[in-house]
RNA sequence: GCGGGCGUGGCGGAAUUGGUAGACGCGCUGGUUUUAGGUACCAGUAUCUUACGAUGUGGGGGUUCGAGUCCCUUCGCCCGCACCA
């Protein structure tokens, strides 16, 4: 019965390119900022051009790509554009690896990623497309930090970075292993530089505050960022030192403050550092701080190591003489860098007493009885009432830090005060592949902005990665300038900015690109905010939080009008794929896919035959080469079954794990859908009220579960809808429901949809349709299935009428055998009903 | 270490506010069509049990007429930790 128009076969390989290119010629995803339609901008957080689009960037894109098309299909005008975080390390590692120019090399690698994702079929609107190591996009950059500088958001300041002693060059931390250097191997050690930063923590309560309003953001993101930006009240306080000194310390736990059994100060504090002039034991220990990681989670995760000073402080309260030591783990920027120790209620004070011998007194327990109580191998962190604590005994934990401010404030030692887990955002990178700082350094006049229209400061071409450290530096001319104030010799900056700062803008950007300015207020008004943002978990907090902190800055400063830049936010999982090994020589060898032959339950090597080791499913990695690459796969199948299987299954907000088999099952519904296509009968009559009511349901629930990108839900009922068509006869209501499943996989598979929609002769591009009508009459069933349990167990079900009143319901369950049998002659004493759902009866 | 998340058949997963656990797909088993087939179609597929039935959502405990869903506890895996993007 195959409609003579439908050749046996959808052959992507013929059709794909064609499609693509009818799409270009029809203009269809270019976004006009005229439109009187109602906007939907959509976005994928873009790639870092790395030379091969990963099967993770086509995952991300396929969402955000059947939400444009879907949203267009409902009457939006759509913005779903495309571009290139362009700036960053891996360029220069290869111009080091490889001896080619990062320009070069990151140029040559958009061109093979732009292809590639022309071959998928996205509904990107490439005229807006820019990367960020274009001169006009970084100039404007330089120009924005320039206002920002000008309304005091920039500023200068010490602060440590990674040092390679070998290469003479700063390390990032992915560079540091183990406390050495990954090129070099040599220790690394903790240098000062003079360093630009953001104030970010200006903004740290609008921040938070303005996390509230973001209700389409998942609440794990939310969460993530408010422990980050981490606002605490607590107290802060000065000791007297034996020294005469005054030693300010800052605790969220003042309630506690009995239970303080020694202080301590972070290494590189000038109380630190004063006990290290001329005592070479405390020089050898801040030495021992300086080296190892740089990190959180290295500062944390090592072992408690602490230096006695010889100091003691004076306890506010107790008069008693407390030892101060210097401490691995208390951290300079954190409050005052200096604590008082509360080994009870505070782990890391705990294993530090422990290993120091000092004493571990209780001050909070579950109730007073339990003041003498031993701790249980850890400190107790938790609330309870204060114990062992003068006047503070008996009052419970928040009643007591109040008490303990207010008594503080009266000796005129300290006061209450809201502290900020958040640091200023540090931007200054010594390389040379990102944008360059625009200011200059003047003997005579300090250091001062670059005159405006100088800008773009461009990087310069003629530079060498043979010797390492930052050529910008090095290089004969281009840092030699003169002063803009005095007209005097003066040199730029030859520090680069974080390529976080690129994109904490670049959605602006895509919005409105008028040449002389970085965008126009009223476009952006138009477009921002981002109705869908796109991108993974692993940006939960930083590029999150600086596009938010750049997005007020600039609203601040009066450029934009918008505060939040992405009003919904998802983020989607990871794609994964099994790993496949042989151990050789005690050695594990890992292979590729692609040189493996896959059965059910074992797989063995296509070059020989030998079987292989089936490890588990993770993340896809070079080094695994549990890789596949997009571009086979799509010459394989063709792009609408990649794009299908992206969609299925998996839960996009999870990861996914790649297969062979799924692949060919996407294939093979592929070509299902094309055959169910060729059965459209015109002229075809008879209503089949049914398959209307399924199909209607359907459009209507595949619509919900797309705005929602629920897509693996939209997909599972397409195929329930495909599967009921299949089995009807030929009727109008088949028409339809077949016309509805083209409208609705068009978002998923256009390229099919277009070769159907022409086929079908429908007149113009299935891109240019709109989504399917839904008749609400036909949204409700009128019969219903309703269990029956007995003592909460499934004894029955009854298929009734929607709406049956409960006493009715409960009749007839109670006339069912089973649950005759189940109850066998027992007393029923209760039973619920819960209309159109169930019946439980209880004995 | 701290912060956040996830855990359901052989596999990916589905399941309004707590209300029929396993929709849908993959795989597998049997059959039909085909010269043949890696195509298509039909039937079956949580576990135990001959059956009646019982058990079952990482483990343990609790709340409830009723728990995948709520609470406590525990284990495993994943993400982030400020110079990777």
């Amino acid at each position: 019965m195959t409609d003579s128009r439908f050749e046996a076969r959808f052959d992507p390989g013929q059709a794909d390119e064609r499609w693509q290119r009818a799409w270009d010629d029809a203009r269809c995803f270019e976004a006009d900022s005229n439109s009187t339609k109602p906007k939907s901008y959509v976005l994928e957080m873009f790639p870092y051009p790395s030379g091969r689009i990963h099967i993770g960037h086509v995952r991300n894109y396929t969402m955000g790509d059947v939400l444009a098309r879907y949203k267009k299909m409902r009457g939006h005008e759509v913005l779903h554009p495309m571009g290139w975080d362009a700036f960053g390390m891996p360029a220069e590692n290869a111009a080091m690896e490889k001896g080619v120019h990062p320009g070069g090399w990151t140029r040559d690698n958009i061109a093979n990623m732009k292809a590639q994702l022309k071959r998928i079929g996205f509904a990107l609107d490439w005229n807006r497309e820019f990367a960020t190591c274009d001169p006009e996009y970084y100039g404007h950059e330089q120009a924005l930090f320039i206002d920002l500088f000008n309304a005091g958001l920039v500023y200068r300041k010490e602060s440590t970075v990674n040092w390679d002693p070998v290469d003479n060059t700063v390390l990032a931390n992915e560079q540091v292993i183990d406390g050495k250097g990954w090129r070099s191997g040599a220790e690394v050690e903790k240098r000062k530089l003079n360093q630009w930063f953001l104030k970010i923590t200006d903004f740290a309560e609008e921040l938070l505050d303005g996390l509230g309003d973001l209700e389409n953001w998942p609440d794990k993101v939310r969460l993530m960022q408010e422990n980050w930006i981490g606002k605490s009240q607590g107290l802060e306080f000065s000791f007297d030192l034996s020294n005469g000194e005054k030693l300010p310390v800052y605790t969220t736990r003042p309630d506690t403050i009995f239970g303080a059994s020694f202080v301590a100060v972070a290494a590189d504090h000038p109380v630190a550092q004063g006990t290290a002039a001329g005592n070479g034991d405390a020089q050898a220990f801040i030495e021992l701080c300086k080296r190892g990681g740089t990190t959180a989670a290295e500062l944390e995760t090592a072992e408690k190591l602490g230096y006695d000073t010889g100091i003691t402080a004076k306890h506010p309260f107790t008069g008693a003489d407390l030892p101060v030591y210097i401490a691995n783990f208390v951290l300079m920027d954190y409050g005052t860098g200096a604590i008082m120790a509360v080994p009870g209620h505070d782990q890391r004070d705990f294993e530090f007493a422990t290993k120091y011998g000092l004493p571990i007194p209780r001050v909070v327990a579950a109730s007073a009885d339990d003041a003498a109580k031993p701790f249980a191998g850890e400190a107790e962190a938790g609330e309870g009432v204060l114990v062992n604590s003068g006047f503070l005994d008996g009052m419970d934990v928040d009643t007591a830090k109040r008490e303990v401010i207010s008594r503080i404030e009266a000796q005129g030692s300290g006061a209450g005060k809201t502290v900020w887990r958040l640091r200023d955002w540090g931007v200054s990178r010594q390389r040379y592949w990102g944008t360059p700082i625009p200011f200059i350094h003047c003997d005579k006049c300090g250091v001062v902005p670059a005159p405006k229209d100088s800008l773009p400061i461009t990087l310069p071409e003629d530079v060498d990665f043979k010797t390492p450290g930052n050529p910008l530096v090095r290089h004969p001319t281009w840092k030699h300038t003169k002063c803009p104030e005095c007209g005097g010799k003066a040199e730029r900056e030859t520090d680069t900015l974080d390529t976080f700062v690129d994109s904490s803008w670049y959605f602006l950007r895509f919005a409105s690109q008028p040449g002389d300015k970085p965008f126009d207020r009223d476009e952006i008004a138009k477009w921002l905010p981002v109705e869908q943002y796109i991108g993974g978990i692993e940006h939960a907090i930083l590029h999150l939080l600086y596009a938010r902190f750049w997005t007020r800055a600039l609203a601040h400063i009066g450029l934009i009008d918008v505060k939040e830049p992405f009003a919904s936010l998802f983020t989607q999982g990871m794609v994964t794929h099994e790993t496949y090994s042989r151990k050789t020589g005690g050695r594990e060898v890992f292979y590729s896919p692609a040189e493996v032959d896959r059965g059910g339950e074992s797989a063995v090597l296509k070059d020989g035959g030998e079987p292989v080791e089936i490890g588990r499913v993770i993340k896809m990695s070079k080094s695994k080469k549990n890789v596949v690459d997009p571009d086979e796969i799509i010459a394989r199948y063709g792009a609408d079954a990649v794009r299908w299987f992206m969609l299925s299954d998996s839960p996009p907000e999870r990861d996914l794990p790649w297969s062979e088999a799924g692949i060919e099952g996407c294939w093979r519904f592929v070509q299902r859908l094309w055959r169910l296509f060729g059965q459209y009968e015109e002229g075809a009559t008879g209503e089949d009220k049914a398959l209307a009511r399924k199909s209607h349901q359907t459009v209507d629930a595949v619509a919900s579960d797309i705005e929602a990108l629920s897509f693996n839900k939209a997909v599972a009922r397409l195929y329930e809808l495909t599967g009921a068509i299949e089995k009807a006869q030929p009727s109008a209501s088949r028409n339809d429901a077949i016309r509805s499943v083209l409208l609705m996989a068009s978002p998923m598979m256009p390229h099919l949809a277009e070769e159907a929609w022409q086929s079908l002769g429908s007149g113009g591009l299935i891109s240019e349709a709109a989504w399917p009508e839904v008749d609400e009459a036909l949204l409700v069933d009128d019969e219903v299935t309703i269990a029956v349990q007995h003592k909460g167990k499934l004894r029955d079900t009854l298929t009734v009428a929607k709406g049956l009143p409960k006493d009715e319901l409960e009749a007839l369950a109670l006339a069912s055998d089973k649950v005759q049998r189940s109850i066998d002659g027992a007393e029923v004493r209760k039973v619920i009903v819960v209309p159109d759902r169930l019946v439980n009866i209880v004995t």
